[in-house]
DNA sequence: TATGAATGAGACTTCATTCAT
DNA sequence: AATGAATGAAGTCTCATTCAT
């Protein structure tokens, strides 16, 4: 197979972005990939040699892919953190629940490259848990939740979304899980 | 370093205990190792040879391990299940949970290996998941717990325990997240 | 499967036996076999350490299955060299090319082991070859057999026969490989 | 021994033509190898890692050298059989005879490893056989030999061919050999 | 004499990383 | 900036041989 590639010139940026995007598709195609720098590259239709020209390591591409995954989370949850409109907490709660189990839930390696060994003591764990009890605080003061330490509310919370995720790639019922998950949030965060 | 040991001769299973007990040892100290085999021969005082005459692989080795730290719980769990005698089960759910959390915030690697990536699917975690949820539905039945799926409930609990012992790994309040595993148990199970 | 045998207490000879027929087997077995030393101890029911009581090393033991496979050969044709009793020449040479032949053409490694790389430089070789030249010799002599330097015809004819029997074991077919060696023995060696 | 080598880049024909150079001469060498990857790479100048570039174990070079050692030989036969020319068929086998003795006759390890085992059930085996055969069928169908099996023909050449090399590498008669197999092949193929 | 647990040198292989072009 | 050939440290595992019992 002589995919003769010809030099591809692109942007810094562009190549990088390409770099990241193989690698989150072997993440999630579930492929048990052992030579991960040659199959990212070979992914990205890329030389060997480029990987090193944007990431020092295979760890910093970890880093970078992180990243990217969560930034979206972070994101969302700063901005129901922030806003100054009207929120309906339990709607958002409930939305964001099933948005991550879907995410976790996808068969494939990404979620676990990106989420295992993410404790609270990491940088991204921190910004994560953080954007989230942030969150939840707002809820909490507005009298919607049960006053609580949003701080391990948000740590808990997302254990149990793991485990949903898990035990969905796993081959159980999303819907039973859904509601589970809806159940156990109404009970324990309800005033 | 030439430590010249000298062969000890023991019965196989004693070796093999040996074997599995320096494994335990190493994953709990958290030190990071990469050459498992050698590094557990070492501590066992045995040669690497050695190791393959019990095991066939670090896996097979780790299998082992799992079934070892496993089985006390299971054990605990399935006399729960059967028992005549009367159960308080608040009692027994906060203890347990609390053990879990012990054993699980300890600090090394050892609760990773044995538990990472032990979803319902596999042979061990389908075994702890099912005497969980044997000793909750018996809890259920005498109505002391409110009526739920109860492997659903045992994976989620599993997975709010592994939270709070990664976090008091981490560094934050044994008490504090005890408790807070307390009222969310009693929030969500009572009926 | 735990054969628990027992200490089996042979005579030295007897032992040594045992374990000379299982190596014999194993080898004419064809089975791959990695751990010959394991192997042929288990297939003679007795322990590893045994094999070192009678044999210095796995060199010694194919010395031994050699001097074995090849003694009878040799007393054969030490007997025609030496006998008293008129020959039929032909009728012994055509005999004795079956024979070999046939225990080549045997599917299995064993005669692979014998005679491979057994020239006549080694001990077995050379002896081998001599006792196939003076059988040869006295064919000559007799006049049946045209005057050929002995040595270079058998180990020719050796080459030939092993050649026949390679290929009968990759499943050609034997008569015509018997015949068509008689009929290279007829036109070579005729006067 | 710090031969601090400094990176040579080659093209990859280059460098896999190198390599295969380096096991060849070892191969002829005749020294005694155990570690055959590192004694070629070390042969070779190169990096052992670079060897399992360009082959994907040792049995994979070997097929390369033997490809590399028959290609010569197939060749010849096959102009042979296919020429339009006139042949001088006895001249012709008694010049490849000789020419395949003598590759055999050369002290080392070569045609051992790349002959051992060549049964025409391999691939290679049969495609020499058979420009072998497809050359000696012209010459009986020219009448110049008697009506034989070419195959079995072929086949018992070689081998005949293989037990006069090594007798010669072993340090018999060189043309003793040659005149006894000339003489074998006058007898045995002449109508 | 017999056993089989123990040994360790060393073979084989992988793959993240480097670097000459 | 891009390439891909080259590297070698490091890991996994095998098996003939030893030796305490």
């Amino acid at each position: 197979m002589v995919t003769s590639r010809s030099r591809r010139r692109l942007s810094p940026e562009a190549r990088r972005g390409e770099l990241i995007d193989a690698a989150i598709r072997l993440l999630e195609s579930g492929k048990p990939v052992t030579n991960w720098v040659q199959a990212v590259t070979a992914e990205a239709d890329a030389a060997k040699g480029t990987f090193y020209v944007y990431f020092s390591s295979w760890e910093d591409m970890l880093v970078a892919v992180r990243d990217r995954v969560l930034s979206d989370y972070i994101d969302r949850f700063r901005r129901l953190a922030e806003t100054t409109e009207p929120v309906d907490w339990w709607e958002a709660i409930d939305a964001e629940c099933v948005r991550a189990i879907d995410l976790i839930g996808r068969p494939g390696g990404l979620h676990d490259a990106v989420f295992h060994g993410m404790s609270p003591t990491t940088e991204d764990g921190r910004e994560m848990a953080e954007a989230i009890a942030a969150a939840l605080r707002r809820g909490m003061d507005e009298g919607v939740f049960r006053s609580l330490d949003a701080h391990m509310v948000a740590m808990t919370l997302f254990a149990v979304v793991h485990a949903a995720g898990d035990a969905i790639a796993a081959g159980e019922s999303r819907e039973q899980w859904l509601e589970a998950v809806r159940d156990l949030t109404r009970r324990w965060l309800s005033p």
